[in-house]
Order: structure tokens, then sequence, then C-alpha cells
DNA sequence: GTCTATAGATTGATAGAC
DNA sequence: GTCTATCAATCTATAGAC
């Protein structure tokens, strides 16, 4: 066998690894620096050396993914308005939707990196600590105003807020969804693991597809769904 | 003013509102038992005197919401299953996910109350901490597994497996929208407010319900969304 | 850069007086 | 039931030798 194992990563690298993963497994706050030091082979003082503190490790675990996902998803949205600029028509909502969604679930790098940064992205906007969850909040806010105006041409006859609530609605299925496809937070009986994070996204963008589309009355109008108010 | 003040509540109902607001605004882990009592006005032993321990506490605070939404949810499905057997048709899937959705919203007590509580079961599935997830999961598991069972009846063609997995990505935007509805967890210029809780359920309603029902494809068909798969 | 040792603060839980 | 006082464990961060 002439395959080589891959060098040991430098000592910064197996912290952020390890890092990701155990802040995954058991959350920001119950990881404490010295199980994280002894799970990456590195001694205490030393995530201190290199990050300063907990708070910036955190930053750094959170921006080594989410930036390149962010900045794919600029991009793909970009050309999706591109795309149909070209054939002289509106983008279609699938494909913006497609354009935000993908890049989180097809992240590079290994398998297990991509599902442990799923679990944490799941919680982010949940998440108790107000200076963790702006890091996520300012990092997704570029894209996410993107996909808005991108969808506003996509859906003219929405009206804005609808459209801008119904998003976040999209971004909730889509972080539940991330939760769910890596660390078990369900039991199997309560939801059937996916294979691949591929169908887990085809699933997904069906969902929020036909939920974004989904009609709307205005005002003065009577309900759709006769029931939705009983009486 | 004739109007009496209400009589303050006993230590223990006090403790229990105190720990709901708490645990909303900054999460079961940051929410020390010394801040918690000291905010409820009782004694720090007062607290372990009255629930054991903090563990016991938090189970406390979301059995004493959950158990009356989930026995409304059940008992709400079950009458949509009836109405629609009495008139020889199918339950319809809005009035099904109607059913689960709206006793969140439509909690007893006060309205602060109600949406620090919302916050606190946004966090559930997520809640990096096992054993306080498990307080949830178990929980909600007779009413969802009840929806899943009629919604099966509301949409027989559906692949079991695909109407599971979408019932989750639907309970992804409740949770989602149960966060957004009260602790600002996002600024309002990303999430404009909503000024009451039942526009936020109809919001919900029609997404998830459009959501549910989105086309699916059988095995080996071509996929509905040509540009899903970008070569 | 890596280590040991420890400071300094906070935590959950409890013992025991009243 | 309510209080004071305190224990034992845990945490982040840092000082200082090598």
């Amino acid at each position: 066998m002439d395959t080589q194992r891959p060098p040991r990563p430098d000592t910064k690298t197996r912290i952020l690894d390890v890092a990701e993963r155990l802040f995954a497994l058991a959350g920001f706050k119950r990881t404490s620096i010295k199980r994280l030091a002894c799970a990456a082979g590195v001694n205490q003082a030393a995530v201190n050396y290199h990050f300063g503190s907990k708070a910036a490790l955190i930053e750094k675990v959170i921006e080594r993914r989410m930036g390149p996902i962010n900045r794919q998803r600029i991009q793909r949205i970009e050309a999706v308005r591109r795309g149909a600029a070209t054939q002289g028509r509106r983008p279609r909502a699938e494909d913006l939707l497609h354009a935000f969604i993908a890049p989180a679930f097809a992240m590079n790098g290994s398998v297990e990196g991509k599902t442990y940064f799923l679990t944490i992205a799941g919680r982010a906007v949940s998440e108790p600590d107000a200076a963790i969850r702006t890091i996520f909040v300012e990092q997704i806010k570029p894209p996410f105003m993107l996909l808005f105006q991108a969808m506003r041409e996509a859906l003219p006859d929405m009206p804005e807020k609808l459209l801008l609530r119904r998003l976040h609605l999209a971004i909730g299925s889509m972080n539940h969804c991330m939760g769910l496809c890596s660390v078990n937070l369900l039991p199997p009986d309560l939801f059937p693991p996916v294979d691949d994070l591929e169908s887990m996204t085809d699933l997904l963008l069906d969902f929020v597809a036909s939920g974004m589309k989904a009609p709307h009355y205005r005002e003065n109008e009577p309900p759709l769904i006769a029931s939705r108010r009983p009486s």
C-alpha cells in the first residue's frame, strides 16, 4: 500500500477540529477548555495561547465554515439572477432557495466535520448567549438579504413583509434539518435517519419552495382555510 | 378603584415564573440558582428545598406548559378526525396541522409567560444537554405520533417516510417561529416583529400546510425541478 | 510553543440554626 | 419554610519555567 497517512495537522487546526466536534456534541457552554485540550492532545494553556480566549475560539470555529458557505451562497444567487436576466425572465424561487440552501449541506472537508458543523449551525439562531448568536446573525445577514432581494424579483406579487417572514420560516426548517442530519438529536424511531446530505437537501428544498409559494390573502379577504378560525 | 391587586403567588409559583423568564432570556446553563432566587425574591436554599435540584426545576418549568399544550393538541386532532369521519371524508391536512400548532401559541396565562415559554420551547430540540432535550422529546412524542397517524389518513398517497420527515420540517418551522415571536433573538431589521400570536399562527400554518403538500416524485422519476442538480 | 501550577471567580447543593 | 454559612467542584485565564 502506497497510501500515506495524512500528516498530523498542526496544533491550531487540531484544536479547531476537536472544538467543532465537542461543541456539536455538548454545546459551547458545557464544553470546557480543559476537556477540549485533552481531547485534542494539546495542553490547556495552548488553547488560550493560540486563540486568546474561549469566546475567540468559538468565533473561529464558526467563521471557518460560515465564511466559505456564505461566499458560495452569494455567488450562486448572483448566478441564478444573471442566468434569468440573460433569458429575459424572472429568477425562479426554487433556484434561489437552492442556491442558498445547498452550500450549507455541501461543504468541503471531511464528512464528520460537515455534520458536526451542521449541528452547531442548527443551534445558532436560538443560542441563548447573545454574543455567540450575533456572530451567526451578522455572518448570515449579507447572503440572507441578497436572497430576500432576489426573491422579491421571483415573487413580485407577494407583500414584502410576508415574503421576509416566510423566508425566516424557511430558515427555521433549514436549521432544524441541519440539527437532525448530524448528531442524533432525536431517537431514530421519531426521525428516520437520512442516508445522505444530498437527499436531505432535496427534502428540504421541496418543502420550503412550496411553503414560500403558498397562497396568501390580501387584507379584508376571507381566510382561504375556513377552519382556521374555529368559532 | 376597587381593583384588587392579585395576591402575591406562593413561593413555588414565584420561582417557576422567574425561572421561566430567566431560562428564556439566558438559557438553562447560564441561569444560576443564585441569580434566579434573587430575582424571585426568595432565598437560594429555598429553590432546592422546593424542587430538589436545578434539573428538577427545569423539568417542572417545561412540564407546567407542555402538559396542557399537548393535551389540547391530542383533543383537537381527535376532534378533527371525528368531524371528518362524521362527514364520511378524510381529515384535511390543514386542519390537523392547525390542531397541532395552535395550542402552542394560545396558552392560558399571562402574555409574558406565553412568550417566554415559546422561546424555551424553540430551543428544545437543539438543546445540547440530552437530559433536558429528552424531557421535551418524550412529552411531545404522543401528540406528534398522533398527528403523524392522522396525516397518513389526510395524505394517503405520500410515502410514510417522506411524510414523517416533512412533519419534522414543519416542526422546525414552528420551533423557529416560537423563538422569533418572543424574546428578540434577531434584530428587528432582519425580522419584522409580529403584532400578535394569532397572525403568527396563520403565517406558520399557511407555510407548513403548503410545504407538507408539496409535490414529490417517486423512484426513477426525473426531478421536478430541473435546476436541482446543477451539473 | 509547550508545559506546570495556580489564581480568582462562580457554580450546585447542603448542613444546621431559627 | 426560611435563613446564613459554607463545602467541594468546576471553570477561564494567566504567570512563569523551560
